[in-house]
DNA sequence: TCAATCTCGACCAAATCAGTGGGTTTAAGC
DNA sequence: GCTTAAACCCACTGATTTGGTCGAGATTGA
């Protein structure tokens, strides 16, 4: 269990999906602009959701995603697993010599693997449909009326270019000290 | 807040310490030697830990380190945001452009926020005192007496080495599907 | 003085992050 | 049947982070 912004996008992606895939699929591209995240990097990570079964696929013009299932029944750490893939379990599997010295055996494992369990079943907690109905009470315009958007996309200029939110998940002053 | 290997390495060396510290400075030579982790890095994060005043150090023979605090007054979002240093609150400061096209408005940082604000409150509940009384409680012996449980518990074998607990904070089983 | 210990800085290989680019399918609509 | 919009796939890349090594001090107890 990691928690960088490669899971964040994932989040956020999927929270922009959710919200207007009740008009068909949602193309990558649309949510490409509007949170400002790479196409490309887009494709990669719904890739890995698409394998975990978080989302579905429909190709062809008018295709793009949808959720794999009800968005109550999707949590936050099914997303963020899906996308970081754990490689395999190599945890504390192995560390024979972690019983030697004075220590009783194995801590790292049993205190972290508890620790871990607790941040999961927290993010196990957080569905998807409540991070969307906080969206909407926050309100939130998801733009259905007016558009048709005559081939919009076109996100406009995007002048600014800021760096990058690289390894974010920062939340500056909160914990500056 | 990020949540890596490095955090939780952090933490455990952290609870190794105030899990001894009653009998004077721990060497991390000694804390290296318990959870195998390497000295030159632990060097590395007790001085980012020592920064934040999360710990004291000892020069000298008979030197190494105590907490900084008492153990109630130490959380592991403490912990982790010494080591991860979130650089600056580069989040969705400035994105004004993100209010471009139909979203209402920075979907992106206000869920963001409040999710990760949730986490951090989640991180800040769990003091230091907290996780060494489970330890404790688990039957960790931390040295003094031979032992109880005569190293029954013997998870033995595992001679595999695993390549390295890289990036894990995996947790296997659990969540490989 | 000697040795144990922290402190500091440079450096390093490997992995990960975030993104680009080029191509291929698939399918809708004219 | 073409064109086109979209998912799909894969190789690659620069920047950063991870986890670690090494060497040279600084500090202090014995």
């Amino acid at each position: 269990m990691r928690l960088t912004t490669k899971g964040r996008f994932a989040v956020t992606a999927m929270i922009d999906l959710a919200l207007r895939e009740n008009t068909g699929p949602v193309a990558l591209a649309a949510i490409s602009g509007r949170q400002q995240i790479s196409l490309s990097y887009l494709e990669q990570l719904f890739g890995k959701l698409r394998r975990h079964e978080l989302v579905e696929s429909t190709r062809g013009p008018g295709g793009g995603y949808s959720l794999g299932r009800k968005s109550e029944d999707i949590t936050v750490a099914d997303i963020i697993v899906a996308v970081d893939e754990p490689i395999d379990a190599t945890d504390c599997a192995g560390k024979e010599n972690c019983m030697g010295d004075d220590t009783g055996r194995c801590m790292t494992h049993d205190l972290w693997a508890s620790l871990n369990t607790k941040m999961i079943e927290y993010l196990n907690s957080i569905s998807l449909r409540k991070l969307v109905e906080d969206q909407l009470a926050k309100g939130i315009s998801i733009g259905e009326q007016p558009i048709k958007r005559a081939i919009s996309t076109q996100p406009v200029v995007k002048p600014i270019k800021i760096t990058a939110p690289n390894s974010v998940f920062a939340f500056g002053a909160a914990f500056s000290k």
